[in-house]
DNA sequence: TATGATCGTTCATAGTATGAACAAATTACA
DNA sequence: TGTAATTTGTTCATACTATGAACGATCATA
């Protein structure tokens, strides 16, 4: 019986720092693939963040966005100085409530967002193309289970 | 035939999307980890990652460590200088080839460096122990898989 | 019409990261 | 042995990511 939970501690331990390494490595591809799509669309990733944002709606606040982006507003007016520049996005004050900036995307915003929008589904569905059916199902619902078990533990953390 | 592609294609569809959703979900656990790490240890994270690198090795030279952070040397040496003005690491020339310089910890690094491998080793540790036996296994193995294919569409873009 | 709340901006500060230019030291070789 | 090429780490200019305090303008309300 000892024998046994020794063995199943080194087995524990092996897979934890197994765990460790290969959330790494993904989380290190990802990181990648941020600055890969960085210089493809030739905006910084925050900025291509923020596009993507009004795929789902034509008008955004400062606050919206910064929930959204889960960042500071003073981090967002920024990003936005940055799009409006670049004739990406523009400010229109709320006719309802002066306090208010509407944030809406140009026609060359909206290009750009659809044009990383197609490149990010592409690349996710080229990865489920690496593997066969059943593996599909089984990474979703694995990667699934890993999350939930992030969260488990991110509030044991707090 | 082309009733049973199409429900394939909707299928595809779903799960690209689903993947896009989960692989964000999990990075960002992730970059939560570090935030929390940085707060809890007192440095910066990329201090924090530099610290462990000792754990391996006794010393390391500023182009060893700017291989192993996958960083430029000149950001390896703003890291150093932080963590040597506040007495977690040295800088002592290598007797050998005055160009070198070797980088080794103090008592007080290496003491910070254990801690945080201890810390990293108790969430990874939870983070299984959420699971069941056939769920461990098949997490890991599947995120390896996924690991993979992530590798083998990185290859097919640059 | 005061007052309290909300909204977005400005500013100071800090962290992450790169690449060019450089000085010092070493290696290679003619 | 002396010179050219290479290696090593630093400095500096630049850019990106991010926060929080302070602030002015506006709005809701009492």
């Amino acid at each position: 019986m000892n024998d046994h939970n020794e063995i199943n501690g080194e087995m524990l331990n092996y897979q934890t720092m197994r765990l460790r390494d290969i959330i790494a490595e993904i989380v290190q591809c990802c990181d990648d693939r941020k600055l890969y799509e960085s210089r493809k669309f030739g905006l910084p990733y925050s900025e291509l963040k923020c596009l993507m944002l009004f795929l789902g709606e034509r008008y955004l606040t400062v606050k919206g966005i910064a929930e959204k982006l889960d960042v500071a507003k003073s981090r967002v007016t920024t990003i936005l100085d940055r799009l409006i520049e670049k004739r990406f996005a523009e400010r229109i004050v709320d006719p309802k409530d002066a306090r208010i900036k509407l944030i809406s995307l140009t026609p060359k915003g909206k290009k750009k967002a659809e044009q990383l929008k197609d490149h990010q589904r592409k690349i996710h569905g080229r990865l489920l193309l690496e593997m066969n059916n059943e593996e599909r199902k089984n990474v979703l619902s694995h990667l699934e289970l890993l999350r939930t078990a992030m969260e488990a533990v991110k509030e044991q953390m707090v």
